[in-house]
DNA sequence: TTGCAGGGGTCAA
DNA sequence: TTGACCCCTGCA
């Protein structure tokens, strides 16, 4: 990989399977908006760049060389070979079709903090209004960031939500879901649910220690695992995934833990990632069988 | 205008 | 295994 880094912007060359849409909108985040010129501007790690994919270089405005180095080359997961995962060597239609259709997607390398907090407020709700719960979330308590002109807010730091309470988190109109945020943030305030092991712990245990937490059942935590936790193993079940896997390759009631099997026997250790293709197409195509 | 179903699930009984 | 759950949106 080659970059250059110049005004506070980084090019980085010779890409060519990185697209934009298809990476923030296939979602696994809630924190990037698409301008009208087809680039996309979020917030991570604190910071607000803009991310436009232009031929075969990826643009990133408004960040320094140290950034980049220390944060959003893995943020971005621009060093993996994705032909590789796309060569999955099966005789299978729909996924290639969703492989094809989803081109580009990089399954990003979140904050764990923030995706557990994200995705609890996914649970039995849409992505626009987890988009907007998410961003009330964050200008509440995040710290604002200006940005060409415009404020934006970084996702709070935990140490900011030491004293929250249900009262003070009605205005994001999360509903049930505030006392699961709460509940989170007490488990790893108290050290209850110990966030900085997750990647050095095997999958299950991991897995098993994020479900301490109240509100996060298996998906949530298969979510986090992926998005967050460098668990491509991961293989988060819901409706889509559910009625797409039970159509394709079981039966109609195919219960979660034998989807999640099959999954892990079917697409190997990169079991995550195809989930992904396959729930963006299905979703973005509505794809219900 | 109002009413109702359902949404990238999870909890508790 | 099942119903309830906060709140919003889309659609009759």
């Amino acid at each position: 990989m080659e970059y250059l880094s110049k005004d506070n912007k980084i090019v980085i060359k010779g890409i060519c399977d990185f697209n934009p849409r298809h990476t923030f909108d296939c979602g696994q985040c809630f924190r990037w908006n698409e301008e009208p010129d087809g680039s996309y501007t979020g917030v991570a790690n604190g910071k607000v760049v803009n991310v436009r994919f232009l031929d075969d270089e990826i643009i990133i405005d408004n960040a320094s060389e140290e950034d980049f180095k220390n944060f959003w080359h893995n943020y971005l997961d621009i060093e993996r070979d994705y032909s590789k995962i796309k060569s999955l060597d099966k005789e299978d239609k729909f996924l290639k079709d969703a492989i094809e259709f989803g081109w580009g997607i990089h399954i990003l390398n979140q904050d764990i903090f923030e995706c557990l907090i994200s995705f609890i407020i996914s649970t039995q709700n849409q992505i626009p209004r987890i988009k907007k719960i998410v961003e009330s979330f964050c200008t509440l308590f995040g710290d604002e960031i200006e940005y060409k002109g415009k404020i934006y807010h970084s996702f709070p730091d935990i140490t900011k939500l030491k004293n929250v309470t249900l009262k003070d988190l009605e205005p994001i109109k999360a509903g049930y879901r505030s006392d699961y945020i709460l509940d989170a943030v007490s488990c790893i305030l108290d050290g209850r649910v110990d966030l900085s092991s997750i990647k050095n712990l095997s999958y299950p245990m991991a897995k098993a220690e994020l479900m301490k937490i109240k509100g996060v059942g298996p998906k949530v935590a298969d979510c986090v695992l992926l998005f967050s936790g460098g668990k491509s193993e991961a293989f988060p079940v819901d409706v889509w995934v559910k009625r797409t896997m039970s159509n394709l390759y079981l039966n109609d009631g195919a219960k979660e833990k034998e989807i999640i099997d099959f999954a892990s026997k079917y697409f190997g250790e990169y079991a995550g990632f195809y989930q992904q293709y396959l729930f963006y197409y299905s979703r973005e195509n509505n794809i219900k069988f």
